[in-house]
DNA sequence: TAGCTATGTTATAAAATCTAACATTTTGTT
DNA sequence: AACAAAATGTTAGATTTTATAACATAGCTA
């Protein structure tokens, strides 16, 4: 999150998502409906995924088999992303556990 | 080169490459021929290439401008395979200097 | 049982990619 | 200067991917 603003960049097709997490196109469209995920859209209404959507896409799959149906998943992300913003509020980076804060994660999920 | 097995995985598409190099498909594909760089060919005759070949392509476009030839750069290019190997050869990883192997190279070049 | 959720399947259209040939430009050589 | 070779542009036609959208279905859940 801190570090690696390259794997927010939108590189891949979605034949080679489909290849990295084992989902159908349907599947990883259908995130998109419902707006977990959030490809970019270029010019000719191709979808365009970053390496950051490939973890979300896997922890969709993670999340997905421990029962937890769309919109639950929609809210453990909208939770993350609080915590991140959160995190961020006036503090320094230095000043950040980030390895805290992702086993926190980790054992919350 | 001792790190990163992930930028080896072909994953990008020639589109993609095109707009991280500003390399027209033709100029991606006459390298590929003259076998400067070698994406996968998967299934369905397209081409997929890797972090690695993004690297190559640039280091192709920088060689060109400088004024030398295709030809120049295969000699280039083994010379540096050649020089990785031999760096490895009955070498412990962590004796090996990186960071003063890739400064010659830049300066040599 | 009836409805919703997540996914499969299919048809059709639009883009992207491939090959291959020919054209153009630049560079090096005689 | 003339010619050959090198690097890239351009175009056409075929193949492959991707997209949209509709309908189908299995598994839950009220």
């Amino acid at each position: 999150m801190y570090k690696d603003k390259r794997r927010a960049i939108p590189l891949l097709p979605i034949s080679t998502v489909m290849g990295l997490t084992n989902l159908t196109a349907r599947q990883i469209r259908y995130y998109e409906e419902h707006h977990l995920i959030e490809p970019l859209r270029p010019d000719g209404n191709r979808r365009l995924y970053s390496l950051n959507n490939i973890d979300e896409l896997l922890e969709i799959q993670e999340l997905l088999e421990q029962g937890i149906n769309i919109a639950g998943i929609k809210i453990v992300f909208s939770l993350k992303k609080e915590a991140n913003s959160k995190m961020y509020k006036g503090r320094r980076l230095q000043d950040i556990n980030f390895r805290k804060m992702i086993e926190e994660e980790l054992e919350q999920s």
